[in-house]
DNA sequence: CTAGGGTTAG
């Protein structure tokens, strides 16, 4: 034991003060033996009377010191209080190097009171215990006791001035923090970089380049901490004129091999939507840290090419948390929800610790694939790591329930939040008409504290989902009223609605506005104005957005070709398809639906074949019960009806009762009871409740005669208590859309609507009431 | 011979 506690105590007192030469010992007991050791030493030493003057107490209190930073280093505090006992004993304690470690202890041993207790003892006029003080009320989240420490000082120095500065500015109290900067009697970098860094931590970037341009004039030299700030607020605010100046000044002053400034023109090429300069900087880059290495995925993602972002991450010399973020959420964000799902497994695995960006980020991918179990199980690992009360964690969760169609539960979370933002509301509204709770949905969205464009987006694309096309245009000039500016999603969502409502006037207009805000060819707009124009019958308009569309996905391409093949225009249709695979765009599900319908429409037997047996065999897409159905209908409308039959029992999938239904239709055409009959049983036998069944089964019966069975199927439909649905249909009268049913002569609106009616179409009267 | 300002994800 003696051995090593004097190699240990030898190496202390000839190394004066170095915390690093002895950090190894690690061991509690041997750690406080050595301190003890250290003053049985020293008291053997020390000759009293020449004390202050001797090198041996300096040495005494040197060693003190450094010992008391050990215990701070490794939150010894046992031993921190009896290395106390002694400086108080031999009178160092107010020894200022003594003292200033005595109060560093404190605070890393997390004993405010006692760090209190003898800050106000000793402090005195010492400007560093004063700022050590400030900065530690701050860091604990009691700014205004900082403060008011900050005004009592007796005397300050600049960075006093620069910790309360930048301590207002993570607070939000930008006017505060302005307010200082003002009254500091000298500037330097650091407090014009703390000011240009607040105040774009609060969003006000020009603010912050402004303050940039005025410590210029006041002669003094940025550094490369300065520039990595000005260039990331020029990239946050698109100030890309101001960016490409300060990147000259860069250049001029040697800061461009800087790493961080570096890192920081990766993300300001990036923002400028400039992928190529952002890989020339990091080719050029002399040094990389995992900060660059994170950003280059960033590019890569920004230019689409998610394999080689991959390819980047495998072989990237470091990951951190963030790197693991920036992957799961950027694949979340590209719709490539399960592969995001499988990164934060491995994220876990690898094992680092989620945090609150890639919870947001999986839990919203979860969301997107409506897993509810796998919901449920990140949810447990948000309350193992305490991550529940962030708001973004928080409001991705009622998100995600709200998608799983649990508003209940995404309730419960909404309630247990002290702090609520917009986007929790939203969510929350969203969540209810997930459900169908419009009700509820609506007086949630009556309670909103304030309303954004997204909130007016939720109620709309909330009464979309619900196929509640009147409310949607009663809440677009609800919020048209509230002089809220619709959004694209609001356009795209309003003109959905439009295309399931007879009237062409009101898309017409829709069309004009978009026009007028310039987002009419943007690319959810004009897909979704291709849709509204083609399914309201107006193909020629339709063709032409289409046309003007600077930019197309694989959604627009489908509207215009469903629009096409759905309008009769199938030969047009499938050139566009031809037109379509030309491009690196590739052919969808939905997408050989509509051209299975085209070939359908055209009788073209064998192209229909042709394209079905391409999806899986050249485009890798496994057809699903629709394509079969849509494959029926092509034989059914030909005629094929035996064909059709033989090919419903060959399918590899169970057959819907619509594909039975398709070829009921077919025998009702081409007067084939034998079929028929088999076909509308099974169509029964699938879906009971259905009367689509009994109806088309009657139809042929009646088409071929048999007038008894025709009455046979009818009473069959009463006794099992089906009853045949009443047609809907609409009308516009001046600004406003009535749905009207045919047994419907109670709408409030009704005379007035009959009148109407009478006026266009008096022979339809009749058969409505 | 110690303090104050920073880059990537959400």
């Amino acid at each position: 034991m003696g051995a090593k506690n004097k190699v240990i105590f030898g190496r202390i007192y000839c190394s004066g003060t170095s915390c690093s030469t002895e950090s190894q010992s690690n061991s509690k007991f041997s750690s406080s033996i050595s301190i003890a050791s250290i003053f049985k030493s020293f008291k053997r030493k020390l000759v009293v009377g020449s004390f202050h003057s001797t090198p041996s107490f300096k040495s005494y209190v040197e060693t003190c010191a450094s010992l008391l930073r050990r215990c701070s280093c490794t939150h010894r505090l046992l031993s921190g209080l009896a290395l106390q006992g002694h400086a108080v004993k031999c009178g160092i304690s107010s020894d200022r190097s003594v003292f200033t470690k005595l109060l560093t202890m404190y605070s890393e041993c997390n004993r405010p009171a006692d760090q209190n207790r003898i800050f106000i003892e000793f402090a005195g006029s010492d400007i560093f215990s004063w700022n050590f003080m400030i900065t530690d009320f701050a860091r604990s989240g009691d700014i205004d006791s900082a403060s008011n420490l900050f005004d009592q000082m007796p005397e300050r120095n600049v960075v006093s001035w620069t910790i309360i500065i930048d301590e207002l500015m993570k607070r939000g109290r930008v006017r505060d923090a302005l307010g200082y900067f003002e009254r500091c009697p000298c500037h330097t970098v650091v407090s014009y970089t703390a000011m240009i860094n607040g105040f774009a931590r609060n969003v006000m970037y020009l603010d912050g380049l402004l303050t940039f341009r005025r410590m210029i004039r006041y002669g003094l030299m940025p550094n490369e901490i300065t520039f990595t700030c000005v260039i990331t607020a020029c990239g946050f605010c698109g100030e890309f004129d101001f960016a490409n100046s300060v990147v000259g000044m860069i250049i001029k002053n040697v800061f461009g091999q800087n790493l961080s400034v570096c890192n920081s023109l990766i993300t300001l090429y990036l923002r400028m939507g400039d992928a190529g300069m952002a890989r020339k900087v990091f080719d050029g880059m002399v040094e990389r840290d995992v900060v660059s290495w994170t950003a280059l995925l960033d590019v890569y993602f920004q230019m689409g090419d998610l394999k080689e972002a991959r390819h980047v991450f495998n072989k990237m010399p470091d990951r951190n948390e963030v790197s693991w973020s920036m992957m799961i959420a950027r694949y979340s964000q590209s719709g490539e929800a399960v592969e995001a799902l499988w990164l934060f497994k491995h994220m876990l695995c690898n094992g680092f610790k989620p945090n609150i960006s890639s919870f947001a980020s999986v839990i919203s991918a979860s969301a997107s694939l409506e897993n509810l179990l796998h919901g449920r199980s990140v949810h447990s690992h948000v309350v193992k790591f305490g991550c529940e009360n962030d708001i973004f964690v928080a409001s991705s969760l009622i998100d995600m329930y709200s998608k799983c169609g649990k508003s209940d539960d995404a309730r419960r979370i909404f309630d247990s939040l002290a702090m609520k933002n917009i986007v929790c509301w939203n969510a929350m509204v969203g969540g209810y008409f997930y459900d169908g709770r419009m009700v509820e949905a609506k007086d949630l969205f009556m309670q909103l504290p304030e309303r954004n464009a997204a909130s007016w987006n939720a109620m709309i694309s909330g009464f979309v989902q619900n196929e509640l096309y009147e409310d949607v245009l009663e809440t677009f000039n609800e919020m048209l009223t509230s002089g809220q500016v619709p959004s694209r999603m609001t356009f795209s969502s309003v003109l959905l609605a439009c295309a399931s409502l007879p009237s062409l006037e009101k898309g017409k207009n829709l069309h004009a506005k978009t026009v007028k805000l310039g987002i009419a060819t943007e690319i959810f707009v004009g897909t979704a104005l291709t849709d509204m124009y083609a399914k309201s019958g107006d193909i020629e308009s339709s063709k032409s957005v289409f046309c003007l569309m600077p930019e197309k996905n694989e959604v627009s391409w489908t509207a215009m070709i469903q629009g096409l093949a759905d309008s009769g225009l199938a030969e047009e249709s499938l050139a566009l398809f031809e037109d379509m695979k030309k491009t690196d765009i590739n052919p969808s599900e939905p997408m050989f639906l509509s051209i299975i319908f085209a070939c359908s429409h055209c009788r073209l037997v064998d192209k229909g074949f042709h394209y079905f047996e391409s999806m899986d065999k050249v485009h890798g897409i496994t057809p699903k019960e629709r394509h079969y159905t849509a494959m029926v209908d092509l034989l059914s409308r030909a005629g094929l009806l035996r064909q059709a039959e033989d090919f419903i029992r060959k399918m590899p999938i169970q057959p819907e009762a619509n594909t039975w239904a398709a070829l009921l239709s077919g025998c009702v055409t081409h007067g084939n009871d034998g079929i028929g009959e088999r076909a509308a049983k099974m169509v029964i036998e699938l879906e009971r409740q259905s009367t689509a069944g009994y109806v088309l089964l009657s139809n042929i019966y009646a088409s071929v005669g048999r007038w008894k069975d025709v009455s046979k199927v009818r009473t069959l439909m009463r006794e099992t208590g089906i009853k045949k649905g009443g047609g809907c249909s609409w009308i516009q009268i001046r600004d406003c859309f009535h749905a009207f049913y045919s047994w419907d002569s109670n709408h409030p609106n009704a005379l007035e609507i009959y009148e109407v009616l009478e006026l266009l179409i008096p022979e339809m009267i009749p058969c409505m009431l």
